[in-house]
DNA sequence: GACCTTCTGTAGTAGTCGCTACGGAAAACC
DNA sequence: GGTTTTCCGTAGCGACTACTACAGAAGGTC
């Protein structure tokens, strides 16, 4: 199992100490702003020479620590989904009502589409939608994350029904889908410009559907 | 002013007859069928040599008759907005309430977005997301074409208002702001597999937002 | 028929793509 | 210090990109 991940990590993780000469640059940065390049054009329009460039290192040097350019985009994304995309599953589990979970994604999302010194919008709706035959599995990648968030709303949306929280006679696959595109459009609207305040306005809206 | 289109359009447009060897392709069949690649691909990652494929017609004829990969875009957006992306001005335009031309709109884009035997979702929204630095204008000009159509439901809105339909004190551009957004995210569910049915639940979902 | 204009297919341009072979540099172990 | 192991920079790989020079073919006009 271990043994499919990088030799890199297995012996970071194991705490083990590298025999020869250490790599001259910090592996972390490195991949924050990789993942902030992917971020900002997505994966196929962001370059090799483009991603050496802003790492600051040689492209034998990121082939080395990372593999190719497709295992790069990989760890980028876990990572984004470890720190700027982990408030949603943080929203779904730690609220009591469902009702609250959901409100708290849009909020929260209208203030991270939005941050300041980061690219707008979400890397996992944005990353990867202009994609060749060659890489649409890439593509596939990123659509299977946001089914799964998908799904994670509805499953939070099914707790409220057995709760009470919401009518027995919910359409909960539909309230579900609405909540993601909502989500989505969010994340489009952001990239096109939209401030924090109109989201969260937008957020507001989207909440008056919700079923009473 | 017309100097600036290409020659080709002028001829045809003052119905001139062309002098030497006619061309032995159908150039609007030609074109629709770019504009299918595109919609499918989206602009970068179509290549020419795809086009050529597509279009069944060689590089120098492409570039002959449409110009460069830009202008072809340019004109196979131009023709979407003509022939599929028709219904949101007309469902704006014709319909007598604020609010029945907003669910039209919807509920049209439910059908058009999952249309069979051609790629789902919508051209404008998903054709230049993940753009290089040297293509940022033909992202920027799907942009342009987005905050047109978020206008335009704007002006929809505040139309409503001016005749009662809706309160004086509505918020219009938040409202306009949160149907362009679960238009684009209704695209983005398309594009993930969302069927009509589906999308025709959520359009009724979005509704139960507007102002009572 | 000749002539003229335009289109078409081959073949190739310079440039960039993702990726890597190779030699030297640098640090840990003995 | 010598050896071993790994990393780094240069330089370049074949394949692809958007695009085009050129020659010949094909239809119109005379």
């Amino acid at each position: 199992m271990t043994g499919t991940q990088p030799l890199e990590r297995q012996r970071r993780q194991e705490k083990e100490k590298p025999k020869g000469r250490p790599r001259g640059f910090d592996r972390e940065t490195a991949l924050e702003r990789a993942l902030t390049l992917f971020w900002q054009h997505g994966y196929e329009a962001t370059s090799i020479s483009g991603l050496t460039k802003a790492m600051g290192i040689s492209p034998p040097s990121l082939y080395a620590a990372f593999g190719d350019k497709r295992s790069l985009f990989e760890e980028a994304v876990a990572r984004y989904q470890e720190s700027y995309g982990a408030f949603t599953p943080r929203a779904l589990t730690e609220e009591p009502t469902a009702r609250g979970a959901i409100e708290r994604v849009l909020h929260e999302a209208a203030a991270e589409f939005t941050a300041p010194g980061r690219p707008h919008g979400c890397l996992v709706i944005s990353g990867a939608v202009n994609c060749g035959p060659e890489s649409a599995d890439v593509e596939a990648a990123l659509r299977d994350i946001r089914e799964a968030s998908k799904h994670a709303i509805h499953d939070r949306v099914v707790s409220g029904v057995r709760t009470g929280e919401l009518p027995a006679d919910t359409d909960t696959e539909a309230l579900a889908q609405y909540y993601a595109a909502v989500f989505q459009g969010m994340s489009t609207q952001a990239r096109d410009g939209a401030s924090r305040s109109e989201l969260e306005a937008l957020a507001e809206l989207a909440m008056r559907a919700w079923p009473s």
